[in-house]
DNA sequence: ACGTAAGCGAGACGGTACGTCGAGTCTTGGT
DNA sequence: ACCAAGACTCGACGTACCGTCTCGCTTACGT
């Protein structure tokens, strides 16, 4: 959003205005799924809003739905279960179970559809981030506990799980989240090489 | 496309259009990087060709642009290089190195932008397909000689492998493919587990 | 209207388009009264036509809506009353007449309304010249017949006659039309320089 | 404009923004001569003023605009040539010569252009009654002394006259001023009879 | 001197219409 | 039955103004 910086003569931009067009663009984005099917003449009338009010603030219809979607933020789940395996998992699980849903498919949709690179970084960036965040969290304390290998890149590790989640939750289709991301983790924690005869 | 079944009265369709159709897709598909800038009436206009005869061949503009990507199958790399491990990173090198260019990237975009899901599977059966079907045999041939870990799930192994690239060639930006390559498959190789204190 | 010149590749324009455009623009036009609340979207809808089947064929609204002013050519009195003075009155009562009524105050509007000046010259052209070509042709009998006074220039009489009925028919108000062009043909006829005292 | 009436509590007009207004209202309507094309916004923009502050003052757009043209009175020429002649076609000749100029286009049109009666009346009543009184004068000073015709109707002499000036200044296009008003009022003076045999 | 009330420039507000573009369909004459 | 061309209806685009409504700030009067 251009947010005009600091006080500015005229009257001030409608917060009232903000909210409504946020809600109506993330509603619409939820019922059609689609980003092509999401107008901003439909956005516009369901805030109750004029289309200049929204071209006002945002430049175009992909930027206004990258920042209905970083409001989103859902709440990471509470970790701490004692093990890092077990935070994994449970981080995992979440990623995984966010894959269903139309908004979350609209929401992988802006994630690479982009001609301008910039808003797949600003999405990324706000909605992405945390969760890489929070797995990044885990991973480091796993290293101070001794239960993450030394020498583990954690970037690549991080992005293999997350990547990992993102394909296989589409590709071997059904399973509950749960399920998905203990293969996936155990699987990575194990390793795929054969065990060296000692 | 759809393909008139068998014989039929009347002039046959022309397999010029045919070619140049999708040859002016696959062109504009590049120039523009975006799916929602390459229009039927660009496309139609470029190939020489008159609108109708688009739409007689596919019911819209996703299904031609998938169409258009499925001629593409790049080639890929010969394998064989003697170890498992070498055969992975040769082609997930390749994989990493396809995510560069205009073209990856609109691809990619139809890979999850799908208001109707099968568009989605149908790109990810033409291009996706070959590539994990690669890797699939590689992972088979790994557990034959034993260099695959007995019990790891040849799927799950995929997807964190092709996720892994995915996403890390994005995140981690520079770097040359053939070293994000060898960072991912030595890091599931090894597992990030650490070793259990014999 | 842009006409296409001769025969054209692809489909022809419809000419039920043509018609619906025109007597919608007229309808409106009759029924706001107001050449600015007419808008081409209301024209559109009322023709149940695109807006682009008119662009394509005008290139604003002040064009279609003197086309479809061009249209209207109501048919004039029959003359032939005997005398040059009788046709006169006949001519200037109609014209007189027509300032009344939404429709001629709107078509009184296009002729002087004009930034591009072409526009007034088209709609003179297509309402206004039958009537001073009527106009002329009664002069010109009155010449033949001598009921004219030789030495009057007949452009000159024209454009007093009509210009005086356009005023007057305004500034004095009510009477009948007929009293109206009376009196016009009438002080004209005499002329209003005091005869000289022979 | 609305004046409010008598002394009121606040702070007064600006006298300096009445006159910034109608000044950057007829610079607009000189410049681009159409009605349509001056915007209230280009106006309080070129005037330095905010659109309240024309609302508090005039309800819309046209009222302005009247308004506006209606501070232009331009100064009649002197008369008392010595003639009733002489000095018609010295008033008459102004009237041509005004036809002239994109602002007296665009006054015309406001002339005729209404939607609401009124504000043609208003105009007529600041631009064109002083030209019709001139007019007037002269009419009735050539009635004193015996210049005009016994019974010839004034309303009607003056309207065919200034009607005559406005159709014939278009229609018969080149000439001077000068020499339009001559023909025009001759014309009018001999009127078109042919002379009875006496 | 000071409060109060209206005016001020600025600019956002909900709307309406603009003129353009593209989607997917239909209609020509010609192959 | 196909083809190139291009018109068709429809709907969204992004822009421009409309007339109204806050903002924070003068500016003059009445106390």
């Amino acid at each position: 959003m251009q947010t005009p910086p600091g006080r500015r003569p005229g009257r001030p931009r409608s917060r009232r205005a903000d909210d409504a067009i946020l809600s109506a663009a993330l509603d619409l984005l939820g019922e059609r799924g689609n980003i092509a099917e999401v107008s901003i003449e439909a956005i516009a009338a369901r805030a109750g809003v004029g289309k200049a009010t929204i071209y006002r603030r945002w430049p175009g219809k992909e930027e206004l739905l990258v920042d209905a979607v970083a409001t989103l933020r859902p709440p990471l789940p509470d970790l701490d279960e004692g093990s890092m395996r077990g935070d994994l998992v449970l981080l995992l699980e979440q990623v995984c179970a966010e894959m269903d849903g139309k908004l979350q498919r609209a929401i992988n949709a802006l994630l690479v559809s982009r001609a301008h690179p910039e808003i797949g970084a600003r999405i990324k960036h706000a909605v992405l981030a945390p969760r890489r965040e929070a797995l990044y969290q885990v991973l480091r304390r796993g290293a101070e506990t001794g239960e993450l290998r030394p020498g583990a890149d954690p970037e690549a590790v991080l992005n293999l799980l997350m990547g990992g989640a993102l394909l296989h939750r589409r590709s071997a289709g059904g399973g509950s989240p749960r399920a998905c991301a203990e293969l996936l983790v155990d699987t990575l924690l194990a390793g795929i090489a054969a065990p060296r005869p000692a």
